[in-house]
DNA sequence: GTCTTTGTTGGCAC
DNA sequence: AGTGCCAACAAAGA
């Protein structure tokens, strides 16, 4: 689930509801999510507050009012829930407010991280987080892109050459483009390497606003269709499915060459 | 029971 | 060096 559209609704929600309030506690409730230690996340955050909600890539950045700044990422499955009173099920951590709400950190699949940080330039560093696809401006983009190799889904999916998108925005970005997903980046011209800038940037920030929910993307996307024996929004063929990596894409042969 | 699934990392082959 | 493939991590649903 959690790829940049995701992960953005997620940060809206903290930005609304999980600012400038007290932290009284922190619970960890799965050691495995604490990439930095429990101590360290309780010490770092407990009595301060966060002052804003930031996302690099699938990176969700929480400054705190203290000198550091929580980082999460959701792994396959996760996403927050913000309420009063019970603890949601596959709940990892909670931040409990003095005001009696809380901030769930959910995650089924345990692959979820959270991360204790001062200096959010040096940890995306660290993790290889290349530029954000949303900030990125067409010309940075375009010298990146000319000296990138390897498969187009391979390349929008590198977190290290842009972060943010993962297998299933990929193959919408592909498929908005009109590129099958294996066709290799450097056989672009300039100007399908711009196509292929527009595509991700429309794919974007169309999921953000449709709240990143699979089921009411815009009829001609192919995300709902990501099925054998679904048919291509645009032709009516059918939907292929391949495979790269071990992990299943999904294409419109006839669309995307 | 088997296969597949949204992310990432590390090992191996080329 | 960089690219691709696979397994592993977990757990749930088909």
């Amino acid at each position: 689930m959690p790829e940049l559209p995701d992960v953005e609704i997620f940060r809206r929600t903290a930005e609304t509801h999980a600012l400038n309030q007290a932290i009284e506690a922190v619970e960890i409730d799965d050691q495995k999510v604490a990439a930095s230690s429990p101590q360290n996340l309780s010490e770092s955050l407990r009595g301060y507050w966060f002052t804003e909600a930031k996302r690099r890539g699938k990176y969700l950045l929480m400054p705190t009012s203290g000198e550091t700044v929580l980082v999460m990422h959701f792994g396959m499955t996760g996403w927050l829930e913000y309420n009063q009173g019970d603890k949601p099920g596959y709940a990892k951590a909670t931040f409990n407010y003095t005001n009696g709400y809380s901030l769930h950190f959910i995650n089924p699949r345990k692959l979820g991280r959270l991360y204790i940080t001062d200096d959010i330039e040096a940890f995306c560093q660290y993790m290889k987080a290349g530029p954000d696809a949303l900030a990125l401006k067409e010309d940075a983009f375009m010298e990146r892109a000319q000296k990138k190799k390897g498969m187009i889904k391979s390349a929008l999916m590198d977190q290290s050459f842009i972060s943010g998108i993962g297998n299933i925005y990929s193959d919408e970005i592909c498929f908005q483009a009109g590129f099958h997903p294996k066709t290799k980046i450097n056989d672009l011209s300039e100007i399908q390497l711009v196509r292929l800038f527009h595509a991700m940037n429309d794919v974007l920030q169309t999921a953000i606003e449709h709240h990143a929910i699979p089921e009411k993307m815009p009829a001609h996307f192919i995300i709902p269709r990501r099925k054998e024996g679904e048919y291509c929004p645009r032709c009516g063929g059918a939907i292929k499915k391949d495979k790269r990596s071990g992990r299943g894409f999904y294409f419109c042969p006839h669309c995307q060459e």
